[in-house]
DNA sequence: CTGAAAGCGCTAACAG
DNA sequence: CTGTTAGCGCTTTCAG
């Protein structure tokens, strides 16, 4: 392994020009800085990672922290951290909070410990009073997490406008009496998408009834749950809100238990497509959550705001609705 | 941040000392060990790693290259390895291959710049002497890849069991005429699950005839094709096995739209047991791909190997049958 | 069992 | 525009 040293000597400089000719930082002559790269290309030279963080303080890595590596939702997260890092060079350093609050803060604490020069974060059980001290430390970046006065390192998708655009098409197909199955109320996504239908509801001067909405929990189960309580309030929806994908592939399992042919005896709609709904049975329509897009642009904030040491401001992406089969028209 | 030095000072020793307790390697009295623990944990100390990655010339980090992000496959792949690295104090860096061997190649170049002390490989279109070359460069360990030579590092899955027992389970249950819609030919997983197939019905003395064979690749559409295919061919076959999910999810869908019903009409089986397979009409019955476990296992392949400097042996895990729905018992 | 001292490979003032 | 000079914080001989 060659070091900064040999390429020094062999483009006949000092080791600070060959330093400056990487970090591109300071004026170098063209003459020398190409000397010094043919050196550093004949020899094969690659920067020693551990010295460079040890000399600048700065690791050139991120880290990411999410709730659990498992389920629909962070591959395409990491991809697009990972993709727009490694164009800039960067190191993306991962670690799961596998669900826990505990772990959670087990896994920021492994990351600080790495010296990150930044970290993302996609998790839920933390208060927002620990996430600002954290924030002493080591520049955060929140993906769907609000805090006060970290706005401008948030990266949000807006659920209550997914949450009225999706009951706002239901009643453009013609349903009237809807049904709005929710997450934990505790979350926040959960919370602003069930305003969100409810906005949309009250905008169509449709009165809600207490019945038609069912709290639940995010999971398989809790749709299934939620789909045999709807029945036997005897609601007479004609169509149901699920707030997340698997709510509603819940429902679409109960349904099918049940005898109930989907979309002709019920509409549901879901929230999040994730890649199963293409492949339930009738495909899912449901709101479209650019993971990947916001991704990328927790990433590009990072670069902005750690190494270009530049202002940042929010990212707000929109749910677009994804038209499948799961909705039927009543016009 | 406190240093080593301010350590050794609260502790009245030297820095080597403490550096020493740290690594837990040489002799020190348990006095003094206490010592230095109580000044490490009264500081809130924690080693600089970049420090100790120049000094030692172990980076503690090991990389991860993944063919692609997306995809049911990689997050619970990387959940597993997650686990144990953090387990034991490691870092996990992953690099994305994004499908292309191009960019498999850069991510691998990217991680040994990174100076990682060892490579989890779970790529596809890597050739083996260049694996070879790279094996001298940094520890690789490979998930689900063969190579001359590298045995020891290897952990993978025996799917030629898994495609033997799939068939064997549909033949048991009276299946006779079996169709097999195969992988891409040149990926490994592809020839095996199809050679374990031939074995089974070879075993059970039913003659496969070509018909039965489809040539497809790992993708929903591969599923939809081949099931067309398949009843142009009108081989009056009762049941398929789809050598993956998506396979499966492909004729599920296929069979639906020609109103053929399953699996009274035709019995499908798939392989992987992704999560997406409980949630389809009707449920998948599939072979069970141990992925969590199989990562863990390659992380404690790496702990052994690169960290304890242990011999290890190759890890090979077994498909196991999930029965679900979408078979039926000609019994 | 412990201390002293010499780096690991790079960056960052400070001069010139 | 370029070289000199100190370190960054830790590990690791080599003595004692």
């Amino acid at each position: 392994m060659p070091t900064i040293k040999e390429v020094s000597e062999l483009a006949g400089v000092s080791q600070a020009t060959v330093s400056r000719v990487m970090n591109g930082s300071d004026r170098v002559t063209e003459a020398t800085k190409r000397r010094v790269m043919d050196a550093m290309k004949t020899l094969g030279y690659h920067p020693k990672a551990a010295a460079q963080s040890l000399a600048s303080n700065r690791t050139n890595s991120i880290g990411m922290v999410v709730s659990e590596l498992q389920g629909p939702f962070y591959g395409p997260m990491m991809a697009g951290v990972e993709e727009v890092m490694r164009k800039a060079h960067k190191h993306l350093i991962i670690a799961a909070g596998h669900g826990e609050e505990h772990t959670e803060r087990e896994a920021i604490e492994f990351l600080i410990n790495r010296q990150v020069d930044g970290l993302i974060l996609l998790v839920e059980r933390l208060d927002d009073d620990y996430l600002l001290a954290l924030n002493e430390r080591v520049p955060l970046f929140l993906i769907n997490h609000h805090i006060q006065g970290l706005h401008d390192r948030t990266i949000w998708l807006d659920n209550e406008l997914g949450g009225y655009r999706a009951t706002r098409y239901l009643i453009d197909q013609g349903h009237e009496r809807i049904a709005c199955i929710t997450g934990q109320m505790w979350k926040q996504d959960a919370q602003e998408r069930l305003q969100g239908y409810q906005r949309a509801m009250a905008e169509a001067g449709i009165e809600v009834r207490d019945e038609w909405i069912v709290n639940s929990y995010f999971e398989l189960e809790g749709g299934i749950e939620a789909f045999h309580t709807l029945m036997e309030r005897d609601t007479g929806c004609t169509a149901v809100l699920a707030c997340n994908d698997e709510l509603a592939f819940g429902v679409l399992e109960a349904a099918d238990d049940a005898g109930i042919k989907l979309p002709e005896q019920l509409s549901v709609m879901g929230f999040d497509n994730v890649l199963t709904a293409r492949y339930v049975q009738p495909k899912l329509t449901t709101m479209n959550f650019p993971m990947y897009e916001m991704a990328q642009a927790s990433a590009r904030m990072v670069m902005t705001a750690v190494y270009e040491k530049q202002q940042t401001e929010e990212a707000v992406f929109e749910p677009t609705l994804v038209e499948r089969q799961s909705v039927r028209s009543l016009r």
